[in-house]
DNA sequence: AGATTCGGCGTTAACGTACACGGCGGTTTT
DNA sequence: AAAACCGCCGTGTACGTTAACGCCGAATCT
């Protein structure tokens, strides 16, 4: 066994016998710990800074062998997509080197049904860090600031709560995911339409984005597409089969259609049903097997995927880094979504539920 | 301290506890280590499977505190692409816990030119492993296969040297990044019309397989757009402006370029100077400064984004994943290109140069 | 003045694993 | 018959860090 004569790794021992004190000490400088003069440790901290000091996460893990109890609380519904989040969320514990952790995987029903009352009744569960996806934010946030203030780090995952003080967001950027749905439709459609959104439910702060960022684009850069008022489908299949009849009895069919959330199929084997899927435009969200019939014969023109297993190992890993190093993460992640065409299609689909990097 | 009553985690003294031998013994079958009678080896085996025997990973990389020396072989040209792919490796291995390792970044000035002088050159290093962008595979089969036997193993990244018996190969699936451009094409121009691609080196595994993916996805989904011959600039500004000021000599400009290495600028500033690329839809390859522009005015449809610093991470992960764990990577792994438009530009541009990730 | 407290610091035992060393029976060699 | 050998196994030490414990001198209390 060689010892490391590298450079640029310096223990605490090294640090210790330069000053001619002992590791002990250092330790306690390093650490902010009581029972060190001032001045000692300046000392320690100005020759760790000199000899670069790093710690050896190794030893440290060996040594406090504490195990990581980590709350997660996701909707049941919709499975596309939170099925594979919390598949990126133990991926990511898997790989996970010497630490001991305990992953709580928490479900209700659907998002705003059981959501607020779990996560209440959760909070005496005193867990070291949790992740969720708030829905509501007017009632998430006083939980999850309730939850922080207590010492639990909460990291929100696939939507947001602003002002909630939430440790951590990560999601896709819901309101570019609108633009690049009305960027499709501008350069596909090349003539004057009207074009029509299918939302879940505008009082989650995702969905109401999403719409914002399409209407926004669509106005900047297509002028000759007009937008019809946004219709939402509650995730109830039947109010997205009525709204999708509904919009199918108006005089003159909307050219295009975005459905930005992942409940696309009740809205897409409506418009089978009469015949509107030959003229017109559909951009879906999000990525699952009965969606890819629809853009393998160019049904649909293309779906938004929004990496839920990505997210998923994204929110993990910023929790327990934070949780382990102290190291807050960005307050705010977004990730782009995935444009899947018929021609990207199978690089998805290969390995559908078992990650989305698209081949990774 | 608090033991860890997991049930999940069991140590190599619990199985020594429980089956009355020392812990020596135990290693000595687990590491299929010499000096230990196969029945007790059969037990230990047997009993570490029941007990869900799991390696506590932070005890073993302290004890074996052993140096990976990775060397990383890799062009200076093109900045763009190749200078974020070594910030993802440097990111990925910033971020490795608990291991001591060594990164010797070598540098030739292009892909041909010499790559494999410096790789010969660099065989007697004996590095633990190796990450490199195969060039002409005639000539990198043979030395990457003498690596290979001689103990080093090789991750080819960004392009591939598929009978080399190389580990891995981590790159953008070149045949789909074509297949995509095809694709946008066939969507936007909706008349007859020609269109042109404008390639590196057709040498290169990764730009012929792109070549391919463009003109299978055009001849099965775009009927009415004709393919003209593919015209390569190897990569050096002159011959691309050469190449591109021909094509529109021709008479009947193309109806679009694509074009699939990331040095479209000679291209993009001829068109310009010519007022072409208002009448030419345009898409590149890759993301940096320059680029920007064109696509926010929205002067080009799109770039295909090869997510150089996504890949770099990945090709490291896979190699020291193998090297400490013997785990050996998937043989090929192929990300999806981003799709980048005006719309989600700024969600790549924001970092650019950071990571690629959108955001992460 | 002697006893007590206390800040500041050194010493040491773990954490789980890897590996060198040495011991113990039993067989073979000198 | 003593010495050397061998297969099999237990013991001990080290890796770098943390944290409990304990010591020493100086200040405070009785």
């Amino acid at each position: 066994m060689k010892k490391p004569d590298n450079p640029r790794a310096a223990g605490i021992k090294e640090i210790a016998k330069h000053l001619g004190i002992s590791i002990g000490t250092v330790d306690r400088a390093l650490h902010a710990r009581p029972g060190i003069s001032p001045k000692t440790r300046a000392q320690v901290l100005k020759t760790a800074e000199k000899l670069n000091y790093k710690p050896n996460v190794a030893a440290r893990t060996l040594k406090l062998n504490r195990r990581l109890r980590i709350g997660v609380h996701l909707p049941h519904q919709i499975t596309s997509f939170f099925d594979p989040l919390r598949d990126g969320i133990r991926a990511a514990a898997k790989a996970m080197v010497g630490v001991n952790l305990e992953l709580d995987f928490r479900t209700y029903p659907h998002m705003g049904k059981g959501d607020m009352e779990l996560l209440e009744a959760d909070i005496g569960r005193h867990y070291d860090g949790m992740i969720l996806t708030p829905g509501d934010p007017a009632k998430f946030d006083p939980l999850i600031r309730k939850l922080t203030a207590q010492g639990t780090p909460v990291v929100c995952v696939a939507s947001d709560a602003p002002r909630s003080g939430r440790l951590a967001s990560i999601a896709v950027d819901a309101a570019i995911s609108g633009g690049i749905a009305a960027e499709l439709f501008a350069r596909t459609l090349q003539k004057p339409a009207s074009v029509a959104v299918i939302t879940g439910d505008l009082s989650i702060h995702d969905h109401a984005e999403k719409l914002r960022g399409f209407a926004a684009t669509l106005a900047t850069i297509a002028p000759h597409l007009s937008l019809l008022p946004a219709l939402e489908s509650h995730e109830r299949p039947r109010d997205a089969r009525r709204e999708t009849l509904a919009l199918l009895k108006r005089k003159g069919w909307p050219g295009a259609i975005y459905i930005s959330t992942a409940n696309s199929l009740p809205v897409l084997r409506a418009l089978e049903e009469h015949k509107a899927l030959d003229h017109t435009l559909v951009v879906a969200t999000d990525l699952f097997e009965e969606l890819v019939p629809f853009l393998e014969s160019g049904r649909i023109l293309a779906t938004l995927y929004q990496r839920p297993s990505t997210q998923g190992k994204a929110a993990f890993e910023a929790l327990v880094r934070y949780l382990l190093d102290g190291i807050a993460p960005d307050p705010i992640t977004r990730f782009a979504p995935h444009i899947v065409l018929r021609s990207n299609l199978p690089l998805f689909v290969d390995r559908l539920g078992v990650t989305d990097e698209g081949g990774a």
